[in-house]
DNA sequence: AACACTATTATCCTTAGGTCGAATGCGACG
DNA sequence: CGTCGCATTCGACCTAAGGATAATAGTGTT
């Protein structure tokens, strides 16, 4: 694996600078392309798509959330994401595996512990910190597993055409940013709607906000929701 | 303003048994009707619409956000609405006033300082704690107050269909939730879509999600967005 | 080469969405 | 008391959306 090729996709200059150091160190020969936004990501992963991994970071300039997850998981299926974050909350680490990522590495991983996700990933594994208990407490994050489940199995068009749909645009409009007809564009969001299992554009265009959009109610209110116990 | 009814409506039965004790103290023989959740809100308003004003926790169950806020002032545009809230978040409390409130009293607020707000507030005037600043720093900002504002001016029922709109209902179920025809529910969007500006229900159904739910991005994320400053 | 999957498009049809105009009813104001 | 404004209601009419089916083509796998 001496001539693997990683893309390292964070905004942060002194993490992205220690990430490439500890990964030229891991994996000796190892030729590493940088992103420093969710824009050039794009970039560089459409002109590296032969890529072995990459370690994205969640909440880039761009790309708050887990759409720069989701949409490197349609346009590259074959490149497995690691995401690199600071936080560590279990209910991120469990949707970032559904949306497809190969590991979840916190930012207070350890060196060596980072070498043994990159092997175990280049691999063709997954690698999680310590026990992340897999299951989820609650109903309400059981449903939005099962949805984030659902919108991975998207195809690149069809998430394209469902992040169009979350702005509001007409189907009309969607196919003329896409350069295709508006049959092509209907036949796109019948697949989506099937597959999310939805029966309007409305629907889809909510959940699209809710589950991709920045770290948001669902994902933050777990520490806040239910009534404080109290006394008398 | 001895004759005065109030409507306290927090979850939390500590802070709302203080309130109330502090409210008797500063307005004497004033009627408090209570309310825990927003169903018993609306329930309490329904039946307390001469009430004189309501003074409001945002985030209580059943409506994160600003959503009770909007549509106490639909429903009842005659009840002034005071915002006692644990966060001041100056986006918070601008946004508030946005959405039609007439004062916003932190929970640090003093007694006396409470009184005062009340004093005003019935008095036909609106209170703030100290001195907000009332323009708002960034672009993002500004766009999103403007559409709260045009949110506020949506009548009761409009509003209503916005709501179920953001819940991605079509328009016939809408319809038979609000025991109207479906002619009728059209007319409404047409309404509401061009009070805010928009051309599709799509975009109202998005906008409505960020505007109105929880607590959420473009209002927290003004900690959290921006790149860090850092050393080489 | 055969197969599976994705993408593209077209046609036809049904349903949902959205605009316009109009009627009703209610409260404010002179 | 009449009238003005506004919210609500609704029908008629046209456009957008979505389902069904089928055809063509490219891509990558077996």
């Amino acid at each position: 694996m001496e001539n693997a090729k990683l893309i390292i996709a964070d905004d942060h200059p002194l993490f992205r600078s220690a990430l490439r150091e500890a990964v030229t160190q891991l994996l000796p020969g190892v030729t590493i392309v940088e992103a420093v936004s969710f824009q050039s990501l794009q970039q560089s992963a459409s002109e590296n798509s032969d890529a072995d991994l990459i370690l994205l970071d969640l909440n880039m300039p761009g790309a708050q959330g887990f759409s720069s997850l989701v949409y490197l998981r349609a346009q590259y299926p074959a490149i497995p994401v690691a995401i690199v974050s600071a936080t560590e909350e279990p209910a991120v680490i469990r949707r970032s595996l559904d949306f497809g990522a190969a590991a979840y590495i916190p930012k207070s991983t350890s060196i060596e512990q980072i070498g043994a996700a990159l092997r175990s990933v280049l691999d063709g594994g997954v690698w999680l910190p310590e026990h992340i208990p897999a299951t989820s407490a609650n109903d309400e994050e059981h449903k939005e597993r099962e949805l984030a489940q659902r919108v991975a199995s998207l195809t690149p068009q069809q998430l394209r055409v469902l992040l169009m749909l979350a702005d509001g645009r007409l189907n009309k409009q969607i196919a003329g940013d896409l350069e295709v007809s508006e049959a092509t564009i209907k036949a796109h969001m019948t697949a989506v709607l099937r597959k999310l299992g939805l029966y309007s554009r409305t629907q889809a265009a909510v959940l699209a906000q809710r589950l991709l959009q920045a770290e948001n109610a669902s994902l933050l209110s777990n520490d806040e929701t239910g009534s404080e116990p109290e006394a008398a």
